[in-house]
DNA sequence: AGGCGTACCTGAGGGC
DNA sequence: TGCCCTCAGGTACGCC
């Protein structure tokens, strides 16, 4: 499901929600998805303070007063949802539930049972493979020119790879591709130092104008407070095969590339 | 080292 | 209706 916009709208949502309250009690439903083993997670966890609650790549990190994180990834469909002390409806599929000391409850959710709860020591490294943050200083072109250098491998597969640019997935790679004009086939290292500029801005540019709608919501994805995102009303590229280009009016082609749906204008994207 | 295929899961939607 | 197939925001792992 969500890649950096949707995982950044959810942190600043849990954020608001959650700084400074109390865990009080885990109740663990499917032990896989938690780490440490079951028993461990739910006897640390308690009384566990929140500190602030950020995000590094596609993973949200709760930082918590004993300088351990509660570190969550939600692959494709995993959901954080608050639940207000008097909500009743409980989340459909709900595989961790945390229990603040004024009735609020946060549901870790996710129909396909990917998505992992991690509890992390104060010196764990645990985002030792997370790439650069593309959203940050040290996003410059240089270092992500860098980056390509030598690369054989499609630039869109280059991407998706979080070891080298952190919370880039398949909506987004696609967008910014198509933004810069650039087949997503194309060998990452082949790349002009004018595609590169494009392709480095263009990064920034897609991943800023979702995080202000609140991510995208293709099928399933809300926020922490169950809301959907709006950005996908502006997709140029993604899953829209057949359709139009918005540039040059050819239709938008589905291709395959690494086992992923990939859509392009062939046209305007070389 | 890096690239590729498969595995992990459930559900929605389309074709017949 | 319903069965069967494909596809889905992602990554980990094993194999060459």
């Amino acid at each position: 499901m969500p890649e950096l916009p949707e995982v950044e709208t959810i942190a600043r949502g849990l954020q608001k929600a959650l700084a400074g309250k109390q865990i009080v009690s885990a109740e663990v439903r499917l032990p896989k998805v938690v780490s440490p083993e079951r028993s461990r997670f739910m006897a640390e966890i308690a009384g566990e303070t929140i500190d602030s609650v950020g995000r590094r790549g596609k993973f949200v990190v709760v930082s918590l007063a004993s300088g351990r994180s509660l570190v969550v990834h939600l692959r494709m469909t995993g959901r954080l949802i608050v639940q207000t002390a008097g909500t009743t409806n409980p989340e459909p599929y709900t595989n961790v539930l945390l229990a603040f000391g004024d009735g609020t409850r946060l549901a870790f959710a996710d129909v396909r049972q990917f998505g992992r709860m991690r509890l992390v020591g104060p010196e764990e490294p645990w985002a030792a493979e997370v790439g650069l943050e593309p959203l940050s200083d040290d996003f410059t072109f240089e270092r992500f020119s860098g980056l390509l250098d030598g690369r054989s491998t499609p630039i869109k597969v280059f991407l998706l790879d979080q070891r080298r640019v952190a919370g880039i997935g398949n909506i987004y790679a696609c967008e910014a591709l198509w933004e810069a004009k650039i087949h997503p086939g194309r060998p990452a290292g082949s790349l002009s130092r004018e595609r590169r500029r494009r392709l480095h801005a263009s990064i920034q540019s897609v991943l800023r104008r979702a995080i202000d709608q609140r991510g995208t919501s293709v099928d399933d994805y809300v926020d922490a407070e169950g809301l959907r995102g709006g950005f996908q009303n502006q997709l140029s590229v993604y899953s829209r095969d057949g359709q139009g280009c918005l540039r040059c009016g050819r239709s938008i082609v589905r291709t395959v590339l690494a086992q992923r749906g990939t859509w392009s204008c062939r046209t305007c994207q070389r």
